[in-house]
Parts: structure tokens; sequence; C-alpha cells
DNA sequence: GAGATATGTCAACAAGACTGACGTAAATGG
DNA sequence: CCATTTACGTCAGTCTTGTTGACATATCTC
């Protein structure tokens, strides 16, 4: 995993014609939420993903797994809407859980077609394992203090900072302040 | 693309030992986020994908096509530092990126070891129109009444419901609402 | 000039997505 | 009751995007 830099080089940085700064256009401030978002679902991700590794397990797996857990008695096709992969993809994990032991499938009492989906005990605990993380995530990210005014968008702003790991927010707010016609 | 249902069939649940509602324990709501989040993020890389099939690329070339966009003259160590992926695989989505000029390299004037990475104006003009879609839903969900209570909680629950299609808002409701030990 | 740094590249591999085709069991509608 | 549809499983091949490991080259730094 080797650390977490982001960005924080011997800022050998060129000043070049592109760098001319563009007047940061009112109500464009979406865009910073744009990239707030990819660094709050990578480290969002980034939290069970090391758990699964242990396991031998990916994202694909977790994704089934949490559904599961949270919905069961989900069929098949239920699950294909929720994940949007074909079921063939859905299949290979499906498999690998159901061999493991961390996913049972009982037939259907109405429908003797369908394939309801439970989790084990061990795959509720796997679970909740997963998912004790990414709450921990969010419940600092939601008790961290907003700070500044309350609109919309630094509300939205505030959590999705919140969501990245601590140790990078600095470095996430300096690549971000470099941009260019920044407010600086 | 066939549509987005999301779990609306003809609900032929079957109610199992498994149903017995368990309490739904206090300051548990994060959870429910963990899956907003999820349907959130989904919604979100599903719009710029459909732009990007068009050309041929895929998730990675507009990660690093957003970056230069944003951040010129930024260097390869610095991409790698932001995205987290080895050298090997960024240098296989740059080269079809340089290749098919969205992107040009100039070797950098106070180290010439650097290759500085900058925008055509093809490039920019394509991470605009990715952009633009990817703000235009933000810019909806912040704009999007959040409605009740504003608690962080609430505001960051508004917000990544607002983040999902519209159309498809009231079937992840409904898919929340049937959870075990929902509030029903 | 030696060594570290920035980048490029070859090769092999793995996860997880896709398409297309085909098979079986069960429900359903005439 | 039989034809069709539905729910699911599976085989086979492909693609994108990530990985590791090894090695080459140019440039900077001491």
């Amino acid at each position: 995993m080797e650390g977490a830099p982001i960005v924080d080089r011997h800022a050998t940085r060129e000043v070049t014609k592109a760098d001319t700064p563009r007047a940061a256009a009112p109500a464009e401030g979406s865009d910073d939420l744009i990239e707030l978002l990819f660094f709050a679902y990578r480290d969002f991700v980034g939290d069970p993903d090391r758990i699964l590794a242990q396991y031998g397990f990916g994202r694909a797996h977790h994704r089934v797994l949490h559904f599961v857990d949270r919905y069961p008695g989900l069929t098949i096709a239920e699950l294909l809407d929720i994940l949007r992969i074909t079921k063939q993809s859905l299949n290979r994990v499906l498999k690998d859980l159901i061999e493991q032991d961390y996913i049972v499938q009982k037939t259907g009492a109405n429908d003797r077609r369908q394939r309801l989906l439970f989790c084990t005990p061990a795959g509720t605990a796997l679970a909740a394992d997963l998912t004790r993380v990414q709450a921990r995530r969010l419940a600092r990210a939601l008790s961290d203090p907003p700070e500044g005014d309350s609109t919309a968008y630094s509300a939205a702003e505030g959590f999705l900072l919140a969501m990245i790991d601590p140790e990078e927010r600095a470095a996430v707010q300096r690549l971000m302040a470099r941009r260019v016609g920044a407010v600086a």
C-alpha cells in the first residue's frame, strides 16, 4: 500500500502559458465536488479492500455479500438489478461465496425456480466486519464539524472532504488549491 | 443499457425465519449511507461512461484526462500519486490519449527528466463534456430541496439520494425500506 | 563520475466486467 | 396438456484495468 502521499513532491512545477489563470467562473464549484467524490469513494472502498484481501475476496464479493446480508432472501434477478452486472459476472463471485460457506441458496417456496440468497453466520460476521469500517468512516465524517456556512454546497463539500483519510485531506486540499484559476 | 429497474419485480418474496425483525439499533443510520454512496457513485460514473464509450475510452482514460485538464503541467509521478496506480497501468491509457491527440507531453524546463502533461484543445473539450454531465448531476443534487431536519446525517442522506438518477430514487428507497429491521 | 531520480517498456498475470450460445427446471397461459 | 416464457446455470472467449518484476535511458545531484 506504500503510504499515501498525493502530490507532495518538491513542488517543481513549471509556469507556462497554460498556467495563466482563467477567471474562476461562479457556480463552477460543483467541479470541486467531482474530485472530492472521487477521493472520498476511493478511501471509502479502500477500508474494506484490506479486509477482503485477507479472505482472497475482492470488491465484487463485497457488494454481493453486503446486499445479501442486508436483504436476506434476495433473488438472483434482484441482485442483478441492483448490481447492474451480468449473471455470468455475478455467478463467478457468488460461487466463491457459496463454496466457502458465506452464502447459502434456498429454493423459493412460491416459485421453485428462484434461488433465494441468505448469509450464513460466517457471512453475516464478515459483512458486519466490512460494514463496521465503512460505518466508522461515515460516522466520523458526519460528526466532524462542517465549519462555516451551511449551504447545500458546503455541507456536501464538508461531508466529502471528511470522508477522505484524515492524513490526506491536507494533501487533497493542497492539490485542489493548485487548480488553474483556483480562488487561492 | 436496458432501462433501470432495481428490484421492482412482482414482489414475490418469501417470509422466512430470517425475516424476523431485529431491533433497528439507534445510530446505525450510517449503514444506509453506505448503500446510498454505492448507488450515488454508480450513477455518478455512469454518465461519463456513456460518452467515453463513443470514443473507445474507459474510466481510466477519464481519470487521467480529468486531472491533466484541471492541473495542467502535472508530472507522471504526481499523477501516479493521485490515481494510486502503477506506472505501467497509467502508461497504457496515457499512451492512448497521447496517440489520439487529447494530451501532449512537454519536457520539463527545470528538470528535463520530467514529462509535463497538458491537454490539447480536443482534450480540454472532451474533459469539459465529461465534467458537464457530472457537474449537472451535482448541481441538481445540491439544488434539490433537502427536506426535513438538517442534521449532518440527513444532509448527507439527501445529498446522496439526490445524486441517484431521479427515476430510480423511488426504487432505491423501496429497496432500502425492505431492509431487515427497517423502520418501516 | 557515481548514484539517485523520472520515465518508458517488455512480459506475464489476475480480477472483474462483457458477449454469445446453450441447457434445464419450473411456471404460466391458451 | 402442451407451448412458451421465465429463472437460473454454465461454457467459452474477449476486454479493460489493475498487478509484479525486470530492465533501459536520460537527467539531475553530490
